[in-house]
RNA sequence: GCCCGGGUAGGCAAACUGGCAAAGCCCGCGCUCUUAAAAGGCGCUGCCCCUCGGGGCGUUGCGGGUUCGAAUCCCGCCCCGGGCACCA
């Protein structure tokens, strides 16, 4: 007997889509464009093209191509795009190890990625690919650099900044991950560098505020995004060294402890340490402490925990609200990059604080009094950090302290030693990288006019060619000295180019805009097409960019909108994140030897097996452990289905309305369409879509070999049949079609979606559960619309009823209409 | 330490607003088709009893509570996963 056989089925079927170019959308004002479609512009997160495609991947092209199919059917004009986030440091690192150019490396990569999504069948316009690598791409990449450059959102500056030894560049803070390198997982130091930044601080609230004119974000990734800005209301007061007549300003959450404070730090990278320690005779010791402070990873410095250290300048501040002097410190639990740099230190009622003070035998002064009677009986209570009365505070004595934080603040900014401040954990995007392969920055120097911006006339400042890869502290296009060695745009007089490149993250910033109008050579994208398009309606991606990508994307897109390029706050009104695949239960590493290569599962079940299966794996949003047991499960439900699609005849019978068996058959055909749709559209719960479709499957099975005599129910067989295709088509499209058309001679994506007939849904009857005492006693067909006294005599009148109920007294009769019976007996 | 998720048959899971716990898939077992095997088809798959119609009992990490009724709500605890973590 003939076989299910996938890979004919799916390579012809993709040979019918490349053809007639099924999956291309035209924008407004070209040809095919139906203004009378509303759009759904349904995107994955780029990939990144090095090796081959992973489960993930197919995980995520998987989900999103079962939302493209179920809202192209549904009626939309839908957009999905493919394109590659092409540059980067793999490709480069391993032009280091082989000498071949990264560009060869990654166009073979791209190649391959293509040729792999197209064996999966996925419904991509494919004329509007990108690469974020090619000159055509990322002179619009520099374009939005220099318009960025022009609003002083993009600047350069001399900051201490996070360094990775070992890939050679400078890193943004988002990609150190608990001291390391992200990507090499290096301890990462920190250096001083001039470097080029981009001024997301700047949006800081706004990122935060439009949280709110998202329609549906995972609640998670919205909270790791406003944990990462972490913004924070507080005052900024001034201390003032008198000596030096300097004030020294800190940032405090605080300001009702401002009595408590009893010593004052600096960070060991303060500007003004060294005018601080002059003359003081601890110069030495000040010094070397910096020094060793300086040396230490950023995760070592950062251990929380850690025992604290610090040396004391020999200096005071001036307390403002009670004019005592404290002394001054040195200590490397106050960071540079926060605040001001600078703390106030309230040992009473903060746990570092508290440390520190206990180390160096500080005073601890208690300003607040615990509410709670019960409290440390063993120690003094401290540190304390919750609310109550004010004490040891002058005239704020025997307050709250929340009432007294307002005082506090209005008394400092009367006084002119104040204000209410914010401040953000957010730090501006450092973007530049000391690398060959990313998109050069397109800024020169000149001994004259300084930095000057290159005229959009001459971009692409195309990556010069260079025959050593290797980071070696500055950028290997340094190397490239005719290519460096240029003229000033704005003097004529000689110049030369910035050879730092740009951060990746920066390419995917934008390229779902350029998808919108990849061929445009004038303009990064047309107004018309963008404005039709955005936002992109569903976004699909992986959980680990829930701050990096993500966040940087929406900086873009208000940065954009500000600029008037765009109409859009926000890039993506509707995110889903896709769970991790493990394989047996571990994540899939090449070092562990248990990753699994989705083409070997494409060739052995099948491109529509391997999909349908990923989906069905269980809650997309979650984890999933990948077994080939699994995968062969969802192959032998999609050859029953073909095998009905090989069986069932397209013609005969003639349709009546059903009854018995075929009514039962179209009744469960009605109500897959309604559970697959609803939970497609409402919750991406894939894997209970495909369980109904399995289960109207076993349906048809059970039924069909007595409806074959039946006239009218081979029609209701020949509809359940297309209606179970044209169902699983979002997941399996080859298979989809292919049973569609044999039994019903069309193309399946050319129809419309499933409508559910109502009538079939509802019965006249339904099953009423009888409990005992909340215990389940019986199960009566009583008619739809029964009333409470209709089902409660049905209910007394069972026989199991009456057995549990007989000698005994009903208390409490519950009777819910339309489910069930629950009497209370004594 | 803080903030999120989550814990349901042997495994993955399902259960809309509190209302029949366990749909679907896998594993396992039995039957069937076949010369045979594979593939396929059918059935079983928490425990106990059965005269084979069915009947009884139990059960959602642990302990308590609310309710006629709890996987679902509340309180306390245990375990697993993720995020943040010297951010003043």
């Amino acid at each position: 007997m003939e076989r299910y056989d996938p890979r004919a089925i799916e390579s012809r079927w993709q040979a019918v889509w490349e053809r007639e170019g099924t999956w291309q959308v035209p924008n407004p004002g070209e040809p095919g464009f139906d203004p009378s479609k509303p759009k759904s512009y349904v995107l994955e997160m780029l990939p990144y093209p090095s090796g081959d495609p992973h489960v993930g991947h197919l995980k995520n092209y998987a989900i999103g191509d079962a939302i493209a199919h179920f809202r192209r059917r549904n009626g939309f004009q839908v957009l999905h795009p493919m394109g590659y986030d092409a540059f980067g440091l793999p490709a480069e690192n391993a032009a280091i190890r082989t000498g071949e150019h990264p560009r060869v490396a990654t166009e073979r990569s791209i190649a391959n990625f293509r040729e792999q999504f197209h064996s999966w069948g996925i419904s991509i316009d494919w004329r509007r690919e990108v690469a974020t690598c090619e000159p055509e791409y990322y002179r619009w990449t520099q374009w939005i650099f220099l318009r960025l450059y022009e609003r002083g959102l993009a600047y350069r500056n001399e900051a201490p900044v996070k360094w990775c030894p070992k890939d050679q560049t400078v890193l943004a803070n988002e990609q150190v991950i608990d001291g390391r390198c992200e990507r090499c997982g290096t301890l990462v130091v920190e250096r001083d560098l001039e470097q080029w930044f981009f001024r997301i601080t700047e949006y800081a609230d706004r990122l935060l505020e439009d949280f709110g004119l998202l329609e549906s974000w995972p609640e998670n990734v919205i909270t790791m995004q406003r944990n990462w800005i972490g913004r924070s209301e507080g005052a900024r007061v001034s201390f003032r060294c008198d000596e030096l007549d300097l004030d020294f300003p800190v940032f405090t959450t605080r300001p009702d402890t401002l009595f408590g404070a009893t010593f004052f730090v600096v960070a060991p990278e303060h500007p003004q340490l060294e005018t601080l320690i002059a003359g003081t005779g601890r110069e030495a010791e000040v010094r070397d402490y910096v020094a060793l402070a300086r040396k230490e990873t950023t995760a070592e410095r950062g251990a929380a925990g850690r025992e604290k250290t610090g040396v004391a300048l020999g200096r005071a501040v001036r307390n403002p609200v009670n004019g005592e002097e404290i002394p001054m410190f040195v200590a490397d639990y106050v960071l540079m990059e926060y605040g001001t740099g600078a703390i106030m230190a309230v040992p009473a009622h903060d746990e570092r604080d508290h440390a520190f003070a206990r180390s160096f035998g500080l005073p601890i002064r208690r300003v607040i009094e615990g509410t709670d009677p019960d409290q440390a009986r063993d120690d003094d209570g401290l540190p304390y950090a919750g609310d109550g009365k004010m004490t040891a505070s002058g005239r704020f004595d025997g307050k709250h302290n929340r009432e007294a934080y307002e005082e506090i603040i209005s008394w400092l900014t009367a006084e002119g030693r104040g204000e209410r401040a914010v401040n953000y954990r957010l730090r501006d995007w450092l973007l530049s990288r000391q690398r060959y392969w990313g998109c050069p920055i397109p800024i020169v120097y000149c001994d004259d006019c300084g930095l000057v911006a290159v005229p959009d006339g001459e971009l692409p400042i195309e990556l010069p060619e260079v025959d050593d890869y290797a980071p070696r502290g500055q950028s290997p296009l340094a190397a490239a000295t005719d290519w460096v060695q240029t003229t000033c745009p704005s003097c004529a007089g000689p110049a030369r180019r910035e050879t730092d490149t740009m951060d990746t993250f920066v390419d995917s910033s934008w390229y779902f805009l350029r998808y919108l109008d990849p061929h445009n050579d004038r303009a990064a994208w047309g107004r018309e097409a963008v404005d039709h398009w955005m936002p992109v309606d569903q976004y699909i991606g992986g959980i680990e960019h829930a701050i990096l990508h993500l966040m940087y994307a929406r900086f873009f897109v208000k940065a954009l909108a500000d600029i008037g390029e765009l109409g859009v706050q926000e890039p993506f009104v509707n995110l889903f994140t896709q769970g991790m695949i493990t394989r047996d239960g571990a994540k899939m590493s090449k070092s562990k030897g248990n990753t699994i290569s989705p083409s070997d599962y494409v060739d052995r079940f099948g491109a529509d097996a391997a999909r349908t299966f990923i989906c069905f794996m269980g809650p997309p949003e979650k984890g999933g452990d990948w077994t080939d047991e699994g995968v062969e499960g969802v192959h032998r439900f999609l050859s029953r289905l073909w095998r009905l699609g090989m069986e069932v005849p397209g013609d005969g019978g003639e349709a009546q309305e059903p009854e018995g068996n075929a009514l039962e058959l179209m009744r469960k055909a009605h109500w897959a369409i309604d559970k697959v749709t609803r939970d497609i559209a409402q919750d991406f719960q894939l894997h209970t879509a495909i369980a109904a479709v399995m289960e109207l499957v076993n349906e048809i099975y059970r039924l069909r070999d007595g409806l074959a005599e039946d006239p009218g129910g081979q029609a209701v067989v020949r509809f359940a049949t297309t209606t179970a295709a044209s169902l699983i088509f979002p997941f399996a499209p080859h298979l989809g079609c292919e049973v569609f058309e044999r039994v019903d001679g069309t193309r399946v994506w050319e129809v419309p979606w499933p409508q559910v007939e109502q009538r079939y849904l509802e019965r006249d009857t339904f099953t009423l559960v009888v409990q005992i005492n909340g215990k389940l006693r019986a199960q009566v067909e009583a008619p739809a619309g029964a009333d409470r006294d209709a089902l409660l005599t049905l209910a007394r009148e069972s026989e199991a009823v009456a057995r549990h109920v007989d000698g005994k007294e009903i208390v409490k009769e519950i009777v819910v209409p339309g489910k069930l019976v629950n009497l209370v007996v004594r």
